[in-house]
DNA sequence: CTTGACCCTAAACCTAGCTAGAGGGTTTAT
DNA sequence: ATAAACCCTCTAGCTAGGTTTAGGGTCAAG
């Protein structure tokens, strides 16, 4: 069977060496064979895998989150309903970031469009805001 | 004129004392007055600023973005379109930023819909995704 | 006039997620 | 058989954004 070496996996997967070390020490990918050598032999899906982490990532999840979604199979769960629900989960909370996000931009410019890029800047209502940041960032908007 | 306390700012605000200190140490905050003694006597203002930077870190500016912003106008623009202008940029990054989000939800939420929750556990497309992500976490939606 | 709550500085430590360097062995191509 | 390219371990360092610790000084009440 074709093994890889580190060099190749880490090419393959679009990542860096020492970042399938430190996966391997993290426990998120397993530890492969080694050669007489000491050299890693790996299988090639872990290629798979290492790319998944990675998107993983790219979504926004922790490694930690990641390691528990791998891990969730051997924590044996009767069915994926629970698989489902963290995805739901991590669903959610972006939708939430997006809300937050949406608020922010709303706030930002309605400051901008209290300027009308002609006051000095001492008449500026954006620096007004910024020093003082109750009017344009107010509690309506911003505060938690 | 009335001035509190650093604990006193630090409960207002929603942070912790040492976290004032770092703010003043890194520029997001003045350094307050002090007292013969060595304590901070902060104007009630600033009790506003760092709730402005609390909310904004939530909203997930960093906080040499927030310095940025906060710092606007001592980089002396000349009339407010200077600053008109970054705040508008800063909206459209924002912009950026959601819609990469909205990506990674609907991503999630179509790796969701796959599962009905009742497959055991080696049925379940989200683990089938996760050991072979190449079919739903697949090429179209989620490569680089 | 002392006790407890509060404040000061400086420096070390923490999580996340790598990245780089030191020092040395292995494989492969010519 | 030798040089380039590759691999190994171990330790340290990095950015971000703080938190904790150590060793002290200060303030207000009783």
């Amino acid at each position: 069977m074709k093994r890889l070496r580190i060099g190749q996996v880490a090419e393959l997967a679009g990542v860096g060496i020492p970042t399938l070390r430190f996966y391997e020490k993290e426990g998120l990918i397993p530890a492969p064979e080694r050669r007489s050598s000491g050299y890693r032999q790996y299988k090639p899906e872990v290629v798979r895998k290492v790319r998944f982490i990675r998107r993983a990532k790219e979504l926004g999840f922790t490694l930690k989150e990641i390691q528990e979604l791998l891990s969730i199979r051997t924590s044996s769960p009767q069915t994926c309903e629970e698989i489902r629900s963290q995805v739901e989960a991590k669903a959610k909370d972006i939708e939430e970031r997006i809300a937050s996000l949406e608020r922010m931009k709303v706030a930002l410019r309605s400051l901008a469009e209290g300027c009308d890029g002609k006051d000095s800047i001492e008449d500026c209502p954006i620096i007004n805001a910024l020093d003082d940041c109750e009017h344009h960032l107010g509690d309506e908007s911003f505060d938690a």
